[in-house]
DNA sequence: CGGTATCCGAACGGATACTG
DNA sequence: CAGTATCCGTTCGGATACCG
């Protein structure tokens, strides 16, 4: 079971409930920052890879094939030269989207946090 | 920068927004997926394992490991022969556990419209 | 500008064997 | 039961070169 790109999605087994869907579309080292970097609107291909620091052209093309893939972005091509591409969250993405927004404030409240918990858990793991 | 489990952390560079940070932290193929399975309360090992089909042992033990270090969980164990270990989520992780439990109500909502998208995708693309 | 194709080392992650 | 250790194929993902 290959897809366009070239890697082998894994099985959904049965018994794999509906949260290991979202999972694997969104738990991979990019996708969640390109629909973040699109969240506040359309953006050029370079734009995108400049929002997104240490993407590769590579990865950053794979991913958003992917997600157009899964419906939740549309890229729009103006056929001009040098050709215009605009990439811009579809509804479905957009409805992700904000369900991951509440992430952000997350982290700007609780990372403290987790930096504290891994000092004293290497703290006490090194003795 | 290598933790105690035996990976290089990705480096963190200065103008990474905060929403990378947590990304880091569930980005990845199982630690979401043992933060759920803890979400209704602690489970012993065994119990964690039999609850996420396709886990092995190795990942199971790496990811509770890394969720144990972020503070995201904790590790009780009682040390009688065999030993019995729990695991369950703590105020911190719990918070984080509820900001992804919409997750799985959107995949209900959402999955088959994703799949059909694929379906267009794939059918537009094979020409 | 917005890609594609290829190479290749690094990391992931399953299988197996062994342990307190 | 709850792990650890090792082996080893698979996949990820950056670097480079090239194209319409």
């Amino acid at each position: 079971m290959t897809n366009l790109i070239g890697f082998k999605q894994p099985d959904i087994s049965i018994s794999a409930c509906s949260y290991r869907r979202v999972l694997e579309i969104i738990s991979n080292k990019w996708t969640a920052l390109v629909i973040y970097a699109l969240d506040e609107g359309s953006l050029r291909y370079g734009e995108v890879r400049r929002r997104i620091e240490g993407i590769s052209q590579k990865m950053l093309t794979q991913t958003l094939r992917q997600l157009e893939r899964d419906g939740l972005i549309r890229r729009d091509i103006t056929p001009s030269v040098p050709p215009m591409v605009e990439y811009s969250l579809t509804p479905l993405g957009e409805s992700l989207s904000q369900l991951m927004r509440p992430l952000k404030q997350w982290t700007n409240e609780n990372y403290p946090l987790v930096e504290k918990a891994r000092e004293e858990y290497d703290q006490r793991e090194e003795e």
